[in-house]
DNA sequence: CTTAAAATTTTCCGACTGGTCAAAACTTGA
DNA sequence: TCAAGTTTTGACCAGTCGGAAAATTTTAAG
């Protein structure tokens, strides 16, 4: 007889999953992220990321009822790990130090991360259809009680008036930048490595702190 | 009798275009534009395209033998529009002046024309398959010089020493992220108009001269 | 007004898409 | 070992897609 629930519906139920399943869970996530950071949403099959997770297209689908389910899937486990950088800024911690760790945080991530950037780039892009109740959720709660430290630091004379959140935003783009834009990067600089991240860091770093003007040094 | 050529291929060769042609292949361009800045080349259908244009899915035909002709005029457009306020960068002007410029036209350019930085996001984040020549050309050349100005600037001590490129790629990715992030923009400031692009502008323009780094004031 | 070219519409097609279904093959725990 | 549950397969389908073809209507130049 045949199941009459498939295997997500089954895990929704609590009831404990297969080696099988996580095992194969795993392998579709990761091929469906490969796929779908390169092309999107719209741009991959199902069939693409079955062949890709060496199955066929229904025994995929006994997994993921539906090829939005894997995308969700993926957005939601990324996510996390997402913020996490950010998460670590620390209140008590010098404000420079704590800013200078952040950027280089991100920007590791962006390096050893690309997929999940560009995945994340990819639905923000569109509107973020599937993900946009996180964005006022989680999200905003997150960045507004880590633009709070940076105000009390900032209040407290320690850093530059400027605005926190657009301070973040600021961090975030030119990090993600270097794994969305790779290709661009790598046209305009001609590097076929990861070398220039280290002139990037080194760059990134000067800007934020110091800046472009030319002061006398005391 | 049916034309053997269609609205482009004819276009191709020379013979002058009907004013028809004009106002249409505008109207079509701007159509596609809407959408495929909205919803990435595969998650755009022909016909779409046709409804928004008012017109039916073979007469768009007419003018656009293919889907993907459609985006690549769009994309080829676009290419000069975008890089024009790098293009103004002028070498003889006050470095910081004319950087602050920079920032302003480019972060102008994000508010005043979002669909055309999404499109070109689109494009970039899928590897370019249909501008990558452009980027290793113009695009490339065009960065080439400009750094060297920067550069030169530098070398007479008017800059902090940075890397002009990366330099450029900050600008680029903190102005485009208003446009290509604008859903994650605005649920994270709750901004339902354009008044966080002052704030950004200030913001930024603090950052990029002056850094976070608190100093004595002479 | 005539007529050749341009523009539009109607009709159609083959390829592909996400997804279903029932049967077969395989695991696993008692 | 064996039966209940799990996993995999092959056949299939209804809808959509980009695009082709040909006939018809509209435009514009002489």
């Amino acid at each position: 007889m045949a199941p009459v629930e498939n295997a997500s519906a089954r895990a929704t139920k609590t009831r404990r999953k297969t080696r099988i399943q996580v095992e194969k869970e795993e392998i579709i996530l990761d091929s469906a992220l490969d796929l779908f950071s390169a092309k999107g949403f719209d741009g991959v099959t199902v069939d693409q990321i079955a062949t890709a997770a060496s199955m066929s297209k229904p025994n995929l689908l006994y997994y993921f009822a539906r090829k939005e389910d894997i995308f969700v899937a993926l957005i939601n486990r990324l996510l996390e790990t997402w913020l996490e950088p950010l998460v670590e800024l620390n209140a008590d911690g010098d404000p420079i130090e704590e800013l200078r760790g952040y950027l280089r945080r991100k920007l590791e991530m962006a390096r050893t991360r690309p997929r999940e950037s560009r995945l994340f780039a990819n639905e923000i892009l569109q509107g973020a259809p599937r993900v946009k109740r996180s964005l006022s959720g989680p999200l905003r709660d997150l960045v507004a009680e880590k633009s709070a430290i940076i105000q009390g630091w900032i209040n407290a004379g320690r850093l530059t008036k400027i605005d926190p959140t657009h301070l973040i935003f600021a961090i975030w783009s030119t990090t993600q930048h270097y794994a969305d834009f790779e290709v661009q990067v790598r046209a305009v600089t001609q590097s076929t490595d990861d070398a220039h991240f280290e002139t990037a860091l080194q760059t990134l770093e000067t800007l934020f702190l110091d800046g472009l003007r030319v002061r006398p040094s005391s």
